[in-house]
DNA sequence: CTATAGGCCGACT
DNA sequence: TAGTCGGCCTATA
């Protein structure tokens, strides 16, 4: 893994991310793991939250394996309402398995 | 169901 | 060089 916030596997995560579907959520781990690195799941947090605020990805749509939202305070309920702008509701302030992309 | 424990790894002091 | 800290995860009790 490259120090370089360009490296490969960035570019790996954000593919993976805007690949996610309107309506589904998917989790850190499991994005780290699709880019090839199962052990990077903090790296793709760290990513995430270092987008600027103009990005497209669909940074709303990754959550915790749990399901919970990583975010704490403003950022959560940004995310919070995203979501549920798209259809999903947490039960809970937790989003269901059957939400989870891929299956 | 909650609570710990341990692992993990890049970034930042 | 050595700690510390995360938009984390899994296993176990």
């Amino acid at each position: 893994m490259r120090t370089d916030s360009e490296s490969e596997f960035a570019l790996v995560v954000y593919q993976i991310v805007s690949s996610i579907p309107s309506g589904k959520v998917s989790g850190y781990g499991d994005i780290a793991k699709l880019a090839g690195h199962p052990k990077h799941s903090r790296f793709v947090g760290r990513l995430l939250a270092n987008l600027p605020k103009d990005s497209q990805l669909p940074w709303w749509r990754v959550v915790k394996s749990n399901g919970d939202i990583a975010l704490s305070g403003e950022g959560r309920q940004r995310q919070l309402q995203k979501l549920q702008h798209e259809g999903i509701t947490p039960l809970n302030n937790r989003i269901p398995r059957r939400f989870f992309w891929p299956d």
